[in-house]
RNA sequence: GCCCCCGUAGCUCAACUGGACAGAGCAUCUGCCUUCUAAGCAGAGGGUAGCAGGUUCGAGUCCUGCCGGGGGUACCA
């Protein structure tokens, strides 16, 4: 793992300084604790206030083991810290600060100036890789819509946050597999089969075919509530289905045919990618071995005409591997699904991005898995308990109100898309008429303001998708942060030079350049905590800080209250400020790509 | 009933998993375009952190109990 050396130095010559003030303690106490690089290292804060410090030690902790009172330490400390690089003729990278209970670091920003800016306008969007992943195995499942029924908002956030994992973990030189699982199988089938039958024909899917299926099953499950012979006769239509009863197989294949065309659609609209599209249909014949082995194991039972298992746990119910009908559920696919990945893969870890909402149904999964490799008593490297992980988000709901497919309670994502789109081409009109590509641009704003609204909160909160939220271009939203990506490449246009020439960082003396250069310093250490969350919202807020940052920069007014301009008659200072330009624009074009957005040149 | 998750500004959300005076955006109000994109920037107002206890040098963050909301709870996926 890479280390910051601002940090490494701040350690050791705290440290040094600890061992200076607290020779008796030290000595009982040995090279642990504070008297050691890195537990310091591993203790270091940042600041609430950037203005605080780059980094801070806070040493309340500490105050029982020195047998000092918390400010005294820390006033202690820095003036020694400080005299222990004179002493050793290092050339100090920080100065320390004591602030109450806290030792505060300021790096020497000439030296992060240069360090940084170098490093991005050198390594262009390779910035900010790693090295972690390398031969790491990972596999993302996401999106996974359902066969015959509409793409909704619903779908929408496991697409976006799986795609952009996709791309972070790919950064850090993971070998990702994104996975899309359509659910093209399953008791559903039985009742749109029934529905078509009952009240369809061929010329019903003939214009929009995904809103007549969507209106079937609708229809089915409003006349069930009170027709109890529908839904036995589905389940009976699923078994002629699974059977490979050739007419219901065909009927099937067109409502699967009929969905994949709007699903790649919707795909290449959003930009989404997969490297993998296997659906759920495709484990039908990999169930049985699965139930001989789980049965081989020890683990099954018959309970009220059902084939289950019953779980470790006493909170989780028994999971159904089998109806009392002989029919097979979802959960006996997904069991097939993971033990083929499994044994396809040997992956170090694999991810599913799935709702919340499912997460005791993860647990059922994935306990039946434990029991049997605990059962098989596997060697730990043949086992994958442990491997497989629900990266769940919170539930969205749309204008307040709870979604339902039943009961046709949903927001078309075409028809979201499609009005965002045209909101971006009425803005671009509107703001500059003069443009050429409005249709490609207007798509990529619209595309872009509607991801990020599943981006910009943590993956486990609810959304609450609201129109006036989603179109809103304003503030902390994607055509924000595209809006100043085009106005960096703007400025890029404008002043046309290589990049390659000496700069003079020392020139960016002005306080909201300095946070500028800490933020994309910043840039690698948000990616790593992304994947270590499982989450992209640590990079779109990040790059809303960036973006905010920068522009402060680009409006920033002198004392006479003009704006001081990037490009100006001062030539060595326009360098070093296009240096500054090109650098931000780097970030946040690879900010934007992890995140799924497209980032215009103009807009 | 039982099991998870959540309650922070009018609204939508942050706060580096226990640290510094709780921060942004939207909405409202006030400024800023005679050449670098105003989808922007500066500023103002707006807070008893659901309530009550507890642990700690230190709590929005951890524990307990209430109150309120959401989700799940074997033959859906």
């Amino acid at each position: 793992m890479h280390k910051d050396k601002f940090k490494e130095q701040f350690a050791r010559a705290t440290a040094a300084a600890f061992r200076k003030i607290y020779p008796d303690i030290f000595v009982t106490v040995g090279d642990s604790r504070v008297f050691n690089e890195n537990f310091i290292y591993e203790n270091l804060e940042t600041p609430r206030d950037p203005k605080m410090g780059r980094f801070a030690l806070p040493v309340f902790k500490f105050a029982l083991l020195l047998k000092d009172k918390p400010p005294l330490i820390a006033s202690n400390i820095a003036p020694a810290a400080m005299w222990f690089f004179e002493e050793n003729n290092i050339e100090p990278l920080i100065s320390i600060h004591a602030a109450g209970g806290f030792l505060n670091a300021k790096t020497d920003f000439k030296i992060l100036a240069k360090d940084t800016l170098q490093t991005v306008l050198t390594k262009g969007d390779k910035f900010g890789n790693s090295d972690i992943g390398r031969n790491r195995k990972l596999l993302v499942e996401y999106s996974s819509p359902n066969i015959a029924k509409p793409f909704g908002i619903g779908h929408l956030r496991s697409t976006v946050i799986g795609h952009s994992l996709r791309r972070i973990f790919k950064k850090l030189d993971y070998d990702v597999v994104g996975i899309n699982y359509p659910g093209d199988w399953g008791t559903q089938f039985g009742k749109m089969i029934v529905a078509y039958h009952r009240w369809g024909n061929k010329d019903t899917l003939e214009n929009e075919p995904v809103k007549k299926l969507l209106e079937l099953y609708v229809r089915f499950h409003t006349e069930a509530e009170h027709d109890d012979d529908l839904n036995e006769e589905a389940r009976k239509a699923f078994r002629k289905l699974e059977n490979g009863d050739p007419e219901t197989v065909s009927l099937w294949e067109h409502f699967k045919a009929i969905s994949n065309e709007e699903f790649n659609l919707v795909y290449s609209t959003l930009g989404i990618e997969f490297d993998e599209v296997i659906g759920e249909s495709f484990f039908n014949d990999k169930m049985e071995a699965v139930i001989e082995r789980l049965e081989k194991a020890g683990l099954t039972a018959v309970s009220q005409g059902a084939l289950v298992v019953k779980l470790n746990d006493p909170n989780l119910p028994p999971c159904l591997l089998k109806k009392s009908d002989g029919a097979t559920l979802y959960v006996t696919r997904d069991l097939a699904g993971l033990i083929y990945r499994w044994e396809k893969y040997r992956f170090y870890e694999s991810l599913y991005v799935v709702g919340t909402a499912q997460s005791d149904y993860f647990k059922q999964a994935l306990g039946v898995i434990e029991m049997m490799e605990e059962a098989e008593q596997l060697s730990p490297e043949a086992r994958m308990t442990g491997r497989v992980k629900h990266i769940d988000f919170g539930w969205v709901k749309f204008e307040g109100k709870s979604m339902s497919t039943r009961r046709g309670k949903l927001v078309f994502l075409k028809d979201v898309i499609d009005q965002a789109v045209t909101l971006a081409r009425k803005k671009i009109k509107e703001k500059n008429p003069d443009l050429k590509a409005v249709e490609e641009t207007a798509r990529m704003i619209g595309v872009g303001a509607v991801m990020y609204s599943q981006l910009s909160v943590r993956r486990q909160k609810d959304i609450n998708f609201i129109w006036d939220e989603v179109l809103n271009f304003e503030g902390e939203t994607g055509p924000y942060l595209q809006y100043t990506h085009a106005r960096l490449c703007s400025l890029l246009r404008i002043y046309n030079d290589d990049g390659r020439r000496l700069v003079d960082y020392s020139l960016l003396d002005k306080e909201e350049e300095h946070r500028v250069v800490e933020l994309l310093a910043d840039f690698p250490e948000t990616v790593t905590e992304a994947a270590r969350l499982y989450d992209p919202y640590p990079v779109a807020s990040y790059l809303i800080r960036l973006a905010g940052a920068f522009n402060r920069v680009y409006q920033r007014k002198d004392e006479a209250g003009r704006i001081d301009k990037i490009i100006s008659a001062d030539k060595e200072l326009s360098w070093a400020r296009i240096a500054l330009v090109r650098a931000v624009q780097t970030v946040l074009k690879e900010g934007l790509y992890l995140l799924g957005l497209k980032a215009p040149e103009e807009m």
